[in-house]
Parts: structure tokens; C-alpha cells; sequence
DNA sequence: TCGTCAGTAGACCGACCGGTATATCGTCGC
DNA sequence: GCGACGATATACCGGTCGGTCTACTGACGA
């Protein structure tokens, strides 16, 4: 009861709870968000809160997968409509996030926002999630490159991850417009395609 | 005195100060830092803290002023030293970002880091702050595209940004290694160039 | 010599932090 | 009928938050 189960289904209040504490986690940001905010948001009081969750870490770990299971549902969706051995499934990886960040990232990417509010000593469990949410994505990449024949698949995955992280990231700042068009293209040149420029 | 002058060169007191809070926030994030530990940590009293800075706010846009001027004058440095037309002075600026990198940022790009715990209503100051920033490293690149007659500057350099962004945060979130390293070869690809891997 | 200014020392403010406590209630399944 | 469970309400804990305040010291310049 000191550490609820975390794979346990999650009872009515705690999914309010986790919905209130994703959203206002992913809009203002960690640190600046209080658990008193986050009960009284979820319409539910504190001690519900921490019976269910055990701290603020471990809400904010839930958080967090949470959020990169909905990104991974929706990558491997798009990716389940593009066949099966070829570069497009790469390049599907770029179209994915940029419908994904268009309806759910203005921010940015949860697990790079977290982290740049974390440290070691405080919230390691945060820094371990987020690292393992990375892996996961470059690995992706490296499965894909594989799958499609691509030379040096490790190399190019890491390639293109500077390409994905670089876009979310301009998403975030703001920088300029349709980062994620923009990494595409540059990531059909890396895999040596002329640019199919599939997005308009 | 309610605000004190920016631009007037920093007395012994304050630049301790400053050197303090950019230490603290840089490893371990904004929100996490509090007043007290900056003031203690600079041996200084609150008092002066607020007497030279204001306010946290205005200390934190501080911090990361400070902070770009020295990645500034790296760079610029490092540009003084590639003769003037040509595409090595691009890819210079990822030398430039290596060799900053892995001295003084272990923990990523302080803007992307400081945006991250910003949100509209408090922090705007430190909002236009970091988006200042990056749209000066973004024109610094499209400006040494033009001098180096790359055709569509504007939209390479963007491509690149992609790339010098994406290295940082991967830098930030140890996700693999050397990532400027590998930022700069696909870099050089962009710009046209057979890899000439100038790095180790 | 008299201000002005940088700085120290330290008390104080209300608000909020993450987290815990006790006690009560309704709805189930056994 | 009774306990387990999800949830409620409310009060409380020590500590920290950003920020203000008065009072004093020391140095430098007009």
C-alpha cells in the first residue's frame, strides 16, 4: 500500500488523477505543478491520491509512460499502414510525429522536458524512464533500417534520431514552422532517396 | 533599484551571484533551485541578491544571457579560425558545439532546458529569452550558408538546426555518443560534401 | 566630512511544498 | 452481516518558497 502496484488497472479516481497530472505536467511543467493542484484538478482529494500513487515520483513516472504508450499506439498504427519491407516505414516514423505533435505536443516531448528538470539524487526514477523511452525509440529506428536493407543500420538510426529529437524539439521552441516536414526530407536524402516529399 | 539596470557591469557581490545561480540551475534545473541555496551558495545575503537582481526571474534571464554570451563567443571564436568562404566554416559551428559541449554541457542547451519549465502567464521574460537565442543560432546558419553560396540557405539552415538541435539533447539525454560528431557528417551530406570527418 | 553605495546580518511575511493522520461513508462480494 | 475497498473530508506536519524589511558597516568620492 506504501507502493501501489503500477501495473494494477487503475480505479475511476486514479485515472482522473493521472489525466489532471498529465496535463497540467506536460503545460506548465514538473516542478511547477503542486499535488494539491493536481488532487483538486482530478476533483479528489490528497490522500486518494497518494493511496494510489505513493508520491509525486511515482505519478510522475506513471505520467510519463503513460504519455509514450499513447505516441507508440499511435507510431505503430501509422507504421501498420505502410508495407512492410522498404525506407517508407522509416520515413513513416517522421509523418507519425508529425501528426502526433500536432494534436498533442505544442510543448514539445515529455520525456526531454522531464529530464531537463530532473538529477541524479532527485527523481532517478524519472531520469531511468526517460532514458529507457529513448533506447526504445532509437532501437525503433535501428529495427526499421534493418527491416527496409538500409547500410549500417545502428549508424543511420542514430542519424535519423538527431533528425527526430531535433524536430520535437523545434516543436517546443518554436523556432520555425513544420520541423518534422523539414527532418523528413532530410531523412530520405540520409537513406539516399530523392525526396518523395509524401507530406505536403 | 525595483530594476536594476542590466546592462551596468556586475559588482563583485552580484557576479558571484550569477556565478552561483548558473552553476545551480544549469545542473539542476530552475524550479528546483531556491533563492536561499543561490544566495548562500555565492556567499551573499538575500538581500543583496534582490538589491543587484530584482527578482529570480530577471536572475534566471540572467543566467541564461550569460551563459549564450560565452556559447557566443566560443563559436565566434572557433569561426575566426576557418577561412572566410566556404562550407567548413558550417560545419565549424558542430566542432564549435562539440568541443562546447563536452566542457561545459553535460546536461544539454540551458534555453532548451530553461523552455521546458516556462510556461505562458510566468516566465515570459525567460520565453522570449531562449526563443531570442535560438533564432540567432538559426540566422547565424543560414548567414554562413549564404557566405558559402549553398543554395537555399534559409531552408539548409533550418536542416542543420535540426541536426545542431537534435545533438544537444541527445548530448543531454545520453541516448548515444558523440552526437556532433555524427551531427556534422550528415551535415556535410546535406551541404552537398562528400564526408570529409574532420573529427577523430 | 558628509553622502552615497555595496554589502552583511538576520528577522519576518504569507503562501505553498510533499506527505501523513484520523475518521466517515457507500458499495460491493462473501 | 461483515469486512475489504475506493473514496471522501479535513486537519495537520515540518520545511521551503519568493520576497521584504530594518539596522548596521565599510569604503570611496566630492
Amino acid at each position: 500500500m506504501v507502493t501501489p502496484d503500477p501495473a494494477a488497472p487503475l480505479t475511476p479516481a486514479a485515472q482522473r488523477v493521472l489525466d489532471a497530472a498529465s496535463e497540467l505536467f506536460y503545460e506548465r511543467g514538473i516542478h511547477a505543478v503542486g499535488v494539491d493542484g493536481i488532487a483538486e484538478a482530478a476533483g479528489v482529494t490528497k490522500k486518494t491520491l497518494y493511496d494510489r500513487f505513493g508520491s509525486k515520483e511515482a505519478l510522475v513516472v506513471a505520467y510519463l509512460r503513460a504519455r509514450d504508450a499513447r505516441w507508440r499506439a499511435h507510431l505503430l498504427a501509422t507504421l501498420d499502414r505502410v508495407p512492410s519491407p522498404g525506407t517508407a516505414r522509416v520515413l513513416a516514423v517522421f509523418d507519425a510525429a508529425e501528426s502526433w505533435s500536432t494534436a498533442n505536443s505544442p510543448r514539445g516531448c515529455s520525456a526531454i522536458n522531464a529530464r531537463a528538470e530532473s538529477f541524479p539524487g532527485d527523481g532517478d526514477a524519472v531520469l531511468a524512464e526517460v532514458a529507457a523511452q529513448k533506447a526504445w525509440q532509437v532501437g525503433l529506428l535501428a529495427d526499421l533500417c534493418r527491416e527496409a536493407g538500409v547500410r549500417e543500420p545502428e549508424d543511420t538510426a542514430r542519424a535519423l534520431m538527431l533528425l527526430y529529437e531535433g524536430a520535437i524539439v523545434t516543436v517546443g521552441m518554436g523556432t520555425f514552422d513544420r520541423p518534422f516536414a523539414r527532418a523528413r526530407s532530410v531523412a530520405a536524402a540520409v537513406l539516399g532517396l530523392d525526396d518523395p516529399s509524401p507530406t505536403a
